[in-house]
RNA sequence: GGGGGCGUAGUUCAGCUGGUUAGAACGCCGGCCUGUCACGCCGGAGGUCGCGGGUUCGAGUCCCGUCGCUCCCGCCA
């Protein structure tokens, strides 16, 4: 005897006359006293069991024991409901499981919380996550994970991509997010890291000739968790030889087109819009834009040169941006704080209250000043007036903020773009030298490799984000494939020869030993995925995440680890026995 | 490391300016019910108000601390 032979919501009209064997979860109990109604559910759907004493003695009785959840088998026979007894809102509503057989077959305690009930606290849902996981919800996304994923597998494959696999335990570098840590029993003292990212091997897989490598690779980063971050995460990573930028955008642009046809949607059209890091930055603050709303960064620079305002006259740049609302003192005063978390001084705005002007700094503009800034009835303009970067920091921020406070953004589109030709190096505060952008492997767009050394602000690297919706889906570049190119950059990041040949002597040694032009990427899968889902975090995405604080509350890891094992490992806890849990 | 928010039955929440025995819905338990599908009806159990301290005649409510969760900044090559 099988378990089933059929699946609860595969029933249809066509069915009815057969026998069958049905088995899953109790969803819902109805019992009349005489007929019991019980929804039996699998991952494809419900089916209704009637269970009528006059039909089986023996399922009327096991009936009476039925609770939600009770895992059960059911044999019986498909009928046509009556037409009063049809039920719209079902799939399988036209028909019907009449019992001849019932067996529960595995009962369940109440449970901590019922699966139909909304707002269900997320640690809780965590805490017992294999009882979150019977909820459509889970259910949808996991399997629109696993249709995405198998879609762009298939994709990478028929594209000649070859899957390599890249070590999890590597060498830790001190450079970019903190490393998770792995003691070594043989090596006490020594440790590995685990992989941020498969970076360097998959270019070494390049320089051996594999040509075309993908991977779909867990990467582990020690920074603090947020919406879209998680101490591990996947990435479609892949790499390809012989090749320049478009090359590497069209490969991306056909796995997320095949993963929105694997899922029957509508893909986005092609090409995805070509932005510039310049232009985006200056029209948007950021350099992951969310495109389904306008709220254009506007520049007053020119007008405010001249001033009698000094705040704006003695500012480098001044830039505003429109609101579509006249904001109370409250709303403004809550702005104020928000331009400040992103480094604003204050907060000037002119507030147009259905053509009556509010604002503090009115008196201080002329009427030219007041008639460019002004906007339409029923409108905000904020100012930022600061340094370049500043001014870009705080509106982009306030771009942000109000777009997601006054829903600007339309949920039917989706704005799929690209941004390029980032700088190269940036200005490292701490340091006072330069540091990358993105990470120092990415080769400079032709043209600026001479000034790596001379002049490195203005080099442009060949770079480019993925962005959705205001989501980075990933980066990548075309990478440096000279060992001497890479030697260069490395010494303006500072690094001498000695720490070059201590950090990266693998990489350099490969680059001198005929390494091909190369170039690759690295796409975020449950951003990408909880984008598809229309989850707000990645968490609604992975099946067993930590929380924000880092840890894992189904399991209640990370724990202590016993002295004894801790010394065969050459390791020692500075945590204070029955202080705090956390690492001093 | 910094800032904001939340914490009251199993769950989701209510509890006004401090006031007597802390409520509702769902869930759970018992009973009745042969066409329900969020079944219905009757009855019942269930709370250290996250924890600790303080103010007060009196604290779920006010104050301080602490723990947990969460969002944001830093951080995330």
């Amino acid at each position: 005897m099988s378990w089933r032979d059929t699946m609860c919501g595969e029933l249809t009209a066509a069915d009815v006359g057969r026998r069958v064997t049905v088995a899953g979860w109790a969803d819902t109990r109805r019992d009349h006293g005489g007929l019991v109604f019980v929804d039996l559910r699998d991952y494809t759907g419900k089916v209704q069991l009637v269970v009528n004493p006059e039909r089986s003695k023996q399922a009327a009785e096991e009936a009476h024991d039925v609770r939600n959840e009770f895992v059960l088998q059911a044999e019986g026979e498909v009928v046509a409901r009556a037409p009063e007894a049809v039920n719209p809102n079902l799939p399988t509503g036209q028909i019907e499981v009449q019992v001849d057989m019932l067996r529960i077959v595995s009962r369940s305690t109440p449970l901590p919380f019922q699966l139909d009930e909304a707002n269900v606290d997320e640690t809780l849902r965590l805490r017992y996550r294999w009882l979150d996981m019977r909820t459509e919800r889970m259910q949808r996304n996991l399997r629109i994970s696993h249709v995405a994923v198998a879609a762009i597998r298939r994709r990478m494959d028929e594209l000649g991509f070859i899957d390599v696999w890249t070590p999890s335990m590597t060498k830790g570098t001190p450079e970019g997010a903190r490393d998770f840590l792995v003691p070594v029993r043989l090596q006490p003292g020594n440790f590995f890291a685990l992989a941020q990212s498969p970076q360097l091997f998959k270019q070494l897989c390049m320089v051996g000739g594999m040509d075309r490598y993908y991977q779909i690779a867990t990467c582990w980063r020690d920074e603090d968790l947020r919406a879209d971050r998680q101490f591990e995460f996947r990435q479609l990573d892949l790499e390809m030889s012989f090749v320049e930028r478009e090359d590497v955008l069209d490969v991306l642009e056909q796995c997320v087109v095949a993963s929105f046809e694997a899922l029957g949607r509508e893909p986005p059209p092609r090409p995805f819009p070509r932005l510039q890091f310049a232009d985006v930055m200056l029209r948007y603050g950021s350099d992951k834009p969310d495109l389904r709303f306008g709220l254009d960064i506007q520049d007053a620079t020119e007008i405010t040169r001249t001033s009698t305002f000094g705040v704006f006259a003695g500012a480098p740049v001044v830039r505003y941006l429109v609101a579509p609302r006249a904001f109370s003192r409250a709303e403004l005063g809550r702005l104020e704080e928000i331009a400040k978390e992103w480094g604003a001084k204050g907060l000037a705005y002119l507030v147009n209250d259905g053509g009556e002007v509010r604002s503090p700094i009115a008196k201080f503009l002329s009427e030219d000043e007041l008639a460019a800034f002004t906007g339409e009835p029923n409108t905000t303009t904020l100012f930022a007036a600061a340094d370049e970067a500043t001014v870009a920091r705080v509106l982009g921020g306030l771009r942000t903020h109000l777009g997601r406070e006054l829903d600007l953004a339309d949920r039917e589109t989706d704005s799929f773009a690209w941004t390029l030709d980032f700088p190269l190096f940036e200005h490292h505060e701490e340091s006072e030298g330069w540091t990358f952008v993105h990470h120092p492997f990415t080769a400079p767009v032709a043209g600026d490799e001479h000034r790596i050394e001379s002049d490195p602000g203005g080099v442009l690297g060949q770079h480019y984000d993925l962005i959705w919706n205001g989501w980075e889906l990933g980066s990548g570049s075309i990478r440096i494939h000279d060992a001497e190119r890479q030697e260069a950059v490395f010494r303006v990041m500072g690094m001498g020869a000695e720490e070059q040949e201590a950090k990266f002597k693998f990489l350099l040694d490969a680059l001198r030993m005929g390494a091909p032009p190369h170039g690759g990427f690295a796409m975020g899968i449950e951003r990408f995925v909880a984008l598809l889902a229309g989850e707000p975090d990645i968490r609604q995405v992975i099946p067993f995440p930590k929380v924000a604080s880092g840890s894992d509350p189904l399991t209640g890891a990370p724990t202590p680890m016993p002295d004894s094992v801790l010394k065969e490992l050459g390791i020692k806890s500075a945590v204070e026995e029955g202080g705090s849990r956390r690492p001093v």
